[in-house]
DNA sequence: CATGAATGAGTATTCATTCAT
DNA sequence: CATGAATGAATACTCATTCAT
């Protein structure tokens, strides 16, 4: 189900004239297609589905190129989650402003948050979360694509609280912690019951939430 | 890390005389070791390393023993959820009581997080969500599972929002749903950075809220 | 495909109340049913299809109990094999009278073997004589069985070729040894190409045959 | 006790410098020699006793190559089938001319005969046909290997049966599927008991028929 | 630069068989 | 008399990984 979004290469400036792999190509777009190709494994097939076989193949080139690349199928991973998390996270700051009310703001997530959930891109993360357990290895890059997240989402947060009466008591970071487990916890949850207007209510809740603070003076 | 809690038996009563294991012997003994072995598996190696190997081995028992009284593995495993919830969710319900106040009742189930959190059988659950994608049979045993979760915690937001003056305009039903994707979602960002105070400062940003509820008057 | 058409207990009479089976029940019906259920394994599955779990499952019982009756599952396969035979060569006898001319005897062999094929009774046995390769032991069991209906078949081609002027020319042991052959080699070559109109085609060619032979006098 | 006879690769030209195997190596002798190994492994072992391991062991390389340049068992046993059928059926095709007379011909296919008894080609083609019940994707491979085979035995017929005077009535068509069905009887009751002599036998009531038809002028 | 070939160790699952009851 | 429980060894097949080219 999930729409297709381009994955890596952020930008849409022009791509160079794409030479065929093989002897004498640019390595640079193996690699990119291998990133692609392992998002879209993880995506379909989740981090236990996603093989050395499955991303070659969707990528169209030998599984060895995977080790010759990337050293190894985990580290392919981490690169994947980093374009895939680096792109997403571009969008959203692209999209969102300072100058947007707190209501404005809620509203302007739900759109970045629906094309998400839709584009498959926040299963990524907790695919790859559940492959932790058994491959610990991956626990550092997570947290690196983790990372930038919360400072952006603390940020805006801060951001938003200015024009609220008591603003400047809430605790940004742990209200930004709060709300990535949230978000990803909500796509977990999804995961199971396929009950995909969870986040629908949810933002209902935070609209509400938002009026009452708003309505309360800044 | 996590502590060893009793999987399944939820009760202390002392056990019938163990019969050894082996031909002739007490099947439902057999049964109850796999099932305590697939827990414990699943906790130390998530799912992607909850093998059979992995599994027999944690139960002294042969491979084939798995199929033979659960007919494969995932089977074993959605057995193995289930008594984990049923037992949590029966302590749950044993140490909750309806006369507590809102503050108390956040107390105690801090108190019981903790427990499940250590434990590992939190994590249960979040290890097997990660395995729907590549495996979608198991979601619906884990959906029977987690549902009977969602209508306990919703009847504890009822029945603590008794205490809070605007209580009855509450969504308790969303806000159930939003507190069981909250813990999922903490367990989940827990693994990534082994940050485990990050429950402790959301309990104490819950325990703020319930103050500022609770002091708004019944 | 394969019509039902009784397996053991070649005669109709009335079989005695059937107890159910499990402690004090009558032995014969146990080993009866495992034979049925041999029977039919062997014709559905194949040799190598047909496991104590197969049979057991059709004779609804135990698969110890194969090896309580039995002492394995060659033993029991050899013994439906016997039964099945043994019951099909009575149909025979009866049903090929002496007085027959050539052109009726193969008339009424045909409608027996359309019985055989569509039973699916000739098939066991070359699926047995597939297993004798991986499996020896089954060769002087499915040899015991073969031999009474080569003395069948050469009686009644000696018998028949009476009626032929040079009837006594005939080498009517060898000619029995080609017709058995040529039978089981047709059943092999209907599982390849399921076409079942050879063993028509062959039939005509031997009424054909047959009609020359007896209109040179006898 | 089959006489070894040169597998794969019909010609005995001096085979170019043989590679060792291993990674980087010549791909097609590998896959010779898997062909060749469970051409023997069904000769000696049968078509239950054809696994992985068997054919492994015999290749001298690792079970997983068998997927790598097959797919599957069952892939590389029709390949092998096929193999080992087009380089019998070229011999017989060089060794049988136009010119031959009915009993010549006879005469030299029962030389050809020999052959393929001994060496276990025959067997190859019972052996599958016996699996077919268990795995009926053999049964596509197995006609395929078959067809060209019949064809050659209708046109042998044709042209033998010009020799004889009601020739231009025999069925030739039929006659060719008996021929061929015999054969494999034959073979598969060699299986029961061993009886190496009916063929010669046969080939005996062969010889006086063809004495027979030739004497009843051209 | 990239890959085809190869493999050792592993996967889930099923086998025939045994034994205590 | 018969069976439920159990298992060691096998089954087909896939894994991540390596290396020669």
């Amino acid at each position: 189900m999930p729409k297709k979004v381009p994955e890596s290469g952020e930008s849409e400036e022009a791509t160079p004239p794409k030479r065929k792999r093989g002897r004498g190509a640019d390595p640079e777009q193996t690699k990119t297609e291998l990133i692609d190709a392992a998002i879209s494994s993880l995506i379909d097939e989740g981090y236990r589905g996603t093989t050395a076989r499955s991303i070659a193949g969707r990528a169209g080139c030998n599984q060895a190129a995977i080790y010759y690349h990337f050293g190894g199928i985990d580290d392919l991973l981490i690169a994947a989650l980093k374009v895939s998390s680096q792109g997403r996270l571009a969008r959203y700051k692209s999209a969102l402003s300072d100058d947007q009310s707190l209501t404005e703001l809620i509203a302007a997530i739900e759109e970045l948050y629906v094309e998400d959930r839709e584009s498959g891109h926040l299963s990524l993360l907790t695919e790859l979360v559940g492959g932790i357990t058994a491959t610990p290895e991956l626990r550092q890059g997570i947290e690196a694509s983790t990372e930038p997240w919360l400072t952006f989402v603390e940020e805006r947060i801060k951001q938003a609280s200015k024009s609220v009466s008591f603003g400047k008591m809430l605790p940004s970071k742990d209200l930004a912690d709060l709300v990535f487990s949230l978000v990803i916890g909500v796509e977990l949850r999804n995961k199971v019951d396929g009950n995909f207007d969870r986040s629908d209510r949810l933002f209902r809740l935070g609209h509400l939430a938002a009026g009452l603070a708003e309505s309360s003076g800044s």
